[in-house]
DNA sequence: ACTTTATTGTTCAATATTGAACATTTTTCT
DNA sequence: AGAAAAATGTTCAATATTGAACAATAAAGT
């Protein structure tokens, strides 16, 4: 148990791992409080962004997008759609897919959430030196990396014995 | 709309901190199907973790230190003692409060969940050197110090025209 | 002393999130 | 063409998470 340190809270990769998770959360809460005003709340805002970045975007890639199940989406975009801030158009090519789209008052309102969003990340942010920012971009982008390989793979370990 | 550039993603750290975003919530997931054996999940681990760490620690306490509410601890722990993972004993000095400790299936099993978590944080950062790893760790703590200070202090906006 | 305020934990209703099962439609295979 | 497999979105039950209201206890103010 006590190979090179005796607990993962000793460990500097586990202590810098912490620290990313408890930003995150921190952060989600801050947003929260912060995009409160306009009624949306995190996960609102997640997918209205995605929807003004990629317009026509369909309900089973904003789920891949976004991290979360298709029936996430089911339950979280009708909401959207009554409150008039997205629209939900049937594919012509395709039966399946509802091709998604901002209304106008939803463009407004998504321009709105952005600009209280990347106020919030500035603002947090201004202490890191641009160097600092840029290792902290990269090495997510390799952690991200990773993991997607390892969803990937992982899924067949009923047949082969594998590293293990 | 454009002043230095036109779109949140445009902007390095706006770009920067998604990226913490996803890492994040991929890690969450792998790290619930990692410990997906053991009968757990993350928010448990974090519990379990905590008590391994801080041996009779407060709900109060607990939840603080997790940056989730009261009401959280108080719906997840009596599951967790009923499995008899935790024990809950009542402070003797002040009895509102109720001391929490592991039980020893509960430090076995958290023994088993600590090893098999920190294996797959390694995984993850072991393309990271050793100094952006560090990098890493400064940043999530300056925006975790960030944050933490602007929760304290926004609450009063009540009075006060404050800077705003 | 004793009244007020604060703290701790619980309960409850509201909302979020997930995975499995399902119907519909498309794609692939033969 | 026709059967099997895959993809898309929905529904539903189970579980998580939250904030507000509450009861019990402690601390502070008078």
């Amino acid at each position: 148990m006590n190979k090179n340190q005796a607990f993962p809270w000793d460990h500097p990769r586990f202590r810098s791992w912490i620290g990313v998770g408890r930003a995150c959360q921190l952060m989600q809460q801050a947003m929260g409080r912060a995009i409160a005003d306009l009624g949306i709340k995190p996960p609102h805002l997640d997918i209205l962004i995605n929807l003004y970045r990629f317009d026509g975007i369909s309900q089973q890639d904003l789920a891949r997008k976004l991290l979360v199940g298709r029936s996430n989406m089911s339950m979280l975009l009708p909401q959207l759609e009554k409150r008039g801030l997205i629209e939900r158009r049937a594919d012509a090519k395709d039966k399946r897919v509802l091709r998604l789209s901002l209304t106008g008052t939803g463009r407004s309102l998504t321009e709105e959430a952005m600009a209280i969003q990347t106020g919030l990340i500035d603002r947090t942010l201004s202490q890191a030196p641009a160097e600092r920012c840029l290792a902290v971009a990269e090495a997510m982008e390799d952690i991200i990396r990773i993991l997607q390989t390892m969803e990937s793979d992982e899924p067949d370990d009923s047949l082969l014995a594998k590293t293990r």
